[in-house]
DNA sequence: ACGGCCATGTAACTGGTTACATGATTAC
DNA sequence: GTAATCATGTAACCAGTTACATGGCCGT
């Protein structure tokens, strides 16, 4: 039940309605907690039942209404549990690891033919984050934003951005030494 | 429904009881896609309903008898066609990457702490996946050994396990980044 | 005697995906 | 006029987790 911290983890920093929530999963938790919108209105109703976000309802002119969730002091503190919980084990779950384990001579054309539409999707997705970057650091150099400590809004998710950036080169790399191999 | 062809994937390459597989599954697979041993054995049996794997029993002396499934011709054709359709985005879920998100002034401690589990859970893992990789080599070079072309048994599976390295390595440098920050 | 490994399964539950439904507004 | 965006939801289904059950063999 970890859709529960990231979802509170993702309202702790600002407060959003469910439609808010899922575009924002969709371009920076998205990366290492996906989740569809459709998850995310069931998680909040959840949340709200046990109290840990509480709603207000905002009209809209010319928008259809919408329901504004704010972490609760109970909501807080569930989230101070978990992150003092330990870790559970990552998880990853990639078809073309799974494409690239069943390797044979007959199959090698197709398996390649995957491995170079992956690298295609990694370097789109690392586009998007490199977007991300530099939207956030606002013409700051690195050192500088870093050097703001740990308090300053923004640098989780900077450190998370990161991460996805990090996994992304790889994957690039890695595709580059497996097509060189066969394909 | 990607089990399925993790399933198939392991058993293209060896036959083998719904118990070895599920250590099979612990050891290497794991990294990309991990099942439990329930799952494995309801997968089994689907695919055997289905027509796509087949099990003989093997009756054994001092040991329970265990049924042995192999790849049916259908399973092999099932398996072609998903290594030629398109690749699901890769999914990560990473508990460390919430609580990081979530990391402000007052929780920053308890955020380090994670972090610095992380970077031991890493450095365990990095080392079980270096003990299978030199088990794989088994004294030749790596060049040697990639030489032999995408024919060769266990190639697959040696690149899987490489993207599993380096996933790690690169998580061990990110905690150290994160930690000179804060910690 | 006790724990670990081999070997397979059932049952109940929680989490995640897919399909469908509604309806106004804005931009091309 | 057509598609995209804002905004929320229901229903059915599939996938994954957790708990429980069984039972002999092997090593210490």
């Amino acid at each position: 039940m970890a859709l529960k911290h990231a979802v509170l983890a993702s309202l702790s920093g600002e407060e959003s309605s469910g439609y808010g929530l899922s575009k924002r999963f969709d371009v920076s938790v998205a990366n290492f907690w996906p989740a569809s919108a459709q998850q995310i209105y069931r998680e909040l109703d959840r949340l709200e039942r046990d109290g840990l976000v509480k709603a207000r309802t905002v009209r809209q002119a010319k928008r259809p209404d919408k329901r504004v969730f704010r972490v609760t002091p109970a909501g807080r503190a569930e989230l101070d549990d978990f992150i003092r919980k330990d870790n559970k084990p990552t998880v990853i779950r990639d078809d073309l690891l799974v494409k690239i384990a069943s390797l044979n001579e007959t199959n090698a054309p197709d398996v390649a033919a995957a491995v170079g539409q992956a690298a295609e999707a990694s370097k789109a997705k690392l586009a998007t984050y490199e977007q991300l970057q530099s939207a956030i650091l606002a013409g700051r150099s690195e050192e500088d934003f870093l050097a703001t400590g740990p308090g300053s809004p923004g640098l989780g998710p900077y450190l998370a951005l990161k991460r996805g950036i990090s996994f992304e080169e790889e994957n690039i790399r890695w595709t580059r030494e497996v097509l060189a191999l066969f394909g």
